[in-house]
DNA sequence: TATATTTACTTGATTTTTGCAAGTATTATT
DNA sequence: AATAATACTTGCAAAAATCAAGTAAATATA
């Protein structure tokens, strides 16, 4: 099982890695996955993008104030709590962000249309049925601190 | 389907991330990626496993040094090409790969204990698939730059 | 056969990224 | 009111990545 787990999330690295580049506007992997965080979680705070993608607070911080002078994503000072700040895209990081997606639905677009039409809607279940199995035991091992979550 | 993706692919490393450290021997997630394709591989080159996991050759011979100087990896000059170097395991090596591996492993298992044996089964058989699918489809598009294989 | 080109690396120098320590401001706790 | 915890930011040092250049061997070309 490891092997292909191995394969698949080198594969999609690989592709994350040459997927980042959309009408002249370059960005990291890294930055590619701070922005899809943003995107996908509605105005979160930099702790919270932070700790999804297992990055360090100070390199993250540091991460955002380049995409912020990139004018992709801006930094808004939370109402309720005034040390932190949510993330948002701008209209270009949008954009950035769709072309990528773009780019990345082509590949997968490509590895499912191999398969018969059977296998290919068995296998999109099996993904995400895992997806979600994985949400749910990393909260509970190994990676959070607290068990706050079990 | 890609946000089914992003999230096996961000657990998967950051699982990568936390299972670095063997009997207090402890690597970066890179590095352990490294152990695991030479293993995977036979004895392969250093350009053949730079490639598999898109590092640049310079940082690759860079992070072979340092695991050579800690004895985790051998470099045997190739007979065929004297150029070229094959990589392989040392025994303390072989060792850090497995315990790696089983903790990898652990957490797996733990992802497929929470499915029923119907699910489990078709679920791992869903992942054999794609990641076939996956190696196939990077052979012959984007990542490498002559379609020799295609 | 000689020569040019390509391949498989290595090394030096520079830049970028990362991570720890420490600090600030704010919020929560006691 | 005092203490602790949180959400960051900045300085500094180490690790990693990249570019340019170089070596030695293999391959292609003339």
């Amino acid at each position: 099982m490891r092997n292909s787990f191995q394969t698949i999330t080198r594969s999609f690295g690989l592709l994350n890695k040459t997927c980042c580049s959309v009408e002249g506007i370059d960005v990291s992997a890294v930055q590619s996955h701070i922005l899809y965080e943003i995107e996908a979680n509605d105005n979160p705070s930099m702790q919270q993008v932070a700790d999804l993608l297992g990055i360090d607070i100070t390199t993250f911080s540091r991460q955002i104030q380049t995409l912020v002078k990139m004018e992709l994503v801006e930094k808004i000072p939370s109402k309720e709590d005034k040390r932190a700040s949510n993330l948002a895209l701008t209209e270009t990081g949008k954009k950035v962000a769709r072309g990528i997606d773009k780019q990345v639905n082509a590949f997968l677009t490509d590895i499912f249309s191999q398969m018969t039409d059977f296998e290919r809607e068995t296998t999109q279940r099996a993904v995400k049925l895992i997806a979600d199995a994985m949400t749910k035991s990393l909260l509970c091992c190994g990676t959070n601190k607290d068990n706050s979550s079990c």
